[in-house]
DNA sequence: TTAAAACCCGAAAACGTTTACGTAATTAAA
DNA sequence: TTTAATTACGTAAACGTTTTCGGGTTTTAA
């Protein structure tokens, strides 16, 4: 009936000490099974849970991690921050989120405050406007960290990534068979391993078959839409490609724009090739070949990797798993 | 150098009380100028944040919130999440997320294990599976809690919602005018006042214009999208609809995929509307015509709501908030 | 029978803050 | 000059847990 419910207040109504029914609600060896059970049932009678706060002041674990993103609004980081907040359900932890929204100071501001015991751990993919590798040399010391998908490769640090330079390599071999030589690329997280690997499948690939890169047809990703657009039209109109590899999702539906401005009819006039997750991809006009990066397996898999650091279980396995992504062909390319 | 860095070792290397440091830091009247700015510039130096537990457990304030709904890969939930998370940052405040799967015994259980304190407030959108009144009464009694978009709507409480009534009722004139009369209602959120006011549009916008409703034209939403996909053709082939209103986004795919395969021409054959977020509606095969909620609005606006609450400011104000949704017109109703 | 081990529980400190209250020094009012 | 008010800081309790240590009782082994 009374004011709060706290472990005070179950020792009273027992005649037990506070440290008894600690014990107990945490199940420990000392405590008698008798007790135990008269502990956790005036507990659930009463509804008692424990209080956070003094939890996480006395033992510092917290069960929370938090996850900072670029962007939530993101098919690829939503399906992730899903499948990351399945596990820590299964491990009863809470997920803070964080959106950067790319912007480098917003990352250290917002990793920073993590530090002071807030969190067990951190799961992140990186911001793409700066690359700051001493920062997050120093972070990974700090706190146990994992990174997905957009990482900084050269660090000893846990990462979970996909088969980006295969995929594109795969990609744009495909653009290849399909009759196409001059291949635009839309390049997107130009300052990222991501993105640079993206971008030297698909070089590598070019000069396998012997093609040349011409530099004219790389287009490189700017934040406003509208100015991607227009871009785009611009690439058409001064050079011919016959084909658009679009190395992010993001610069799917302006790539469609675009022909649809210029009357362009794909795949006839123009192939179309992107990074996506777009569950609408088939249904689009006409539907899109996509390269889909397994995003919620991702945000399982980093997710599993944290928590197999903060158990302290399952360390000294591989620091580095990479899953691989899939090349989905429809219409859009036509072949 | 050594080791953590809290309030105690600035005192220390001040000269200074506890106390005086914590009232510093705050920004306390009873403190000088002086001493103010020598613990700021030392708590700066040695990187210190205040650790939250403690301030918690003290004050009774998390500077967090919890967000629960259904799922967060869905371009509805992740928009709105986005808004809260942009509101949640100017106001220096946490955000955790849950999703209850559409489970309301999730729900409670995620619900519940905020309640001791773990949050300063809650931000929901509740689960379409069960509709639990008495629960909810209780709750907001016991916490600042601030419904979105899917809400209880007998209850006291603050909530965030859409002109559900008045667009369904719009968009079902709108296949009315462009000749329809046998306009088939995918039904989703039935339990929920979003979902029935939808409907009671859907309903109303016929008896306006003098079509008698069809039961047979009523299909309910299956969890299992190739469930709604056979459903959808099943309906088809027993009945003729000439327009289909998807009340949900989740129908929108699995409609145009039934078309397809019964190889029907949209419009031609039949015209389609749904409820629906997704970016990429207007690249469709037919581009689709769209009722479009303003998802991120509406997470601003229910974060703004919660933060007033929690700053005292402005209540009194209408509980209820209702915003605007928006028709778009596009090829799937072709007139 | 006795020592050792196992079992069960309690007292009290500790985690790092915030805050009510007390107090000395200074300033303003009478 | 005396008194009251103001300013600036310190003492210590409190928030609700977890955990170390210790002790008493019962069981087991020798």
């Amino acid at each position: 009936m009374s004011g709060e419910v706290n472990i005070k207040r179950l020792a009273q109504e027992l005649n037990l000490s506070i440290a008894t029914v600690s014990k107990a609600l945490n199940d420990s060896y000392e405590i008698s099974l008798k007790t135990k059970t008269r502990v956790l049932t005036l507990a659930k009678e009463l509804n008692y849970t424990p209080n956070p706060a003094a939890s996480n002041l006395r033992s510092n674990k917290t069960k929370t991690i938090a996850v900072i993103i670029p962007n939530i609004a993101n098919n690829f980081f939503s399906l992730a921050i899903k499948g990351i907040e399945e596990i820590a359900r299964q491990y009863g932890y809470h997920v803070l989120i964080y959106q950067t929204h790319e912007d480098i100071e917003m990352e250290m501001l917002f990793t920073n405050s993590l530090l002071n015991g807030r969190v067990d751990g951190i799961l992140t993919s990186v911001s793409s406007n700066e690359y700051n590798n001493d920062y997050y040399r120093d972070l990974v010391k700090k706190i146990p960290l994992v990174f997905f998908d957009r990482v900084y490769e050269s660090l000893d640090a846990f990462k979970i990534t996909t088969d980006d330079y295969q995929i594109s390599f795969n990609a744009t071999e495909h653009l290849i068979e399909c009759g196409c030589t001059q291949i635009s690329y839309l390049y997107g997280l130009e300052k990222l391993p991501a993105g640079r690997t993206r971008f030297a499948g698909y070089k590598d690939a070019l000069a396998a078959h012997g093609i040349s890169i011409d530099e004219n047809l790389i287009l490189h990703y700017q934040p406003e839409e509208n100015e991607n657009v227009a871009n785009i039209i611009n690439l058409f109109q001064s050079h011919k490609p016959d084909a658009i590899f679009s190395s992010i999702e993001e610069f799917a539906i302006p790539a469609y724009l675009a022909c649809r401005e210029l009357k362009l009819k794909i795949p006839d006039d123009v192939k179309i090739i992107s990074f996506s997750n777009l569950s609408s991809a088939k249904l689009l006009n006409p539907s899109l070949t996509t390269i889909t990066q397994p995003a919620f397996e991702i945000g399982i898999e980093a997710a599993k990797c944290l928590f197999k650091i903060l158990t302290k279980r399952g360390i000294g396995d591989d620091q580095n798993i990479v899953l691989k992504s899939v090349l989905i062909k429809r219409e859009s390319t036509g072949c």
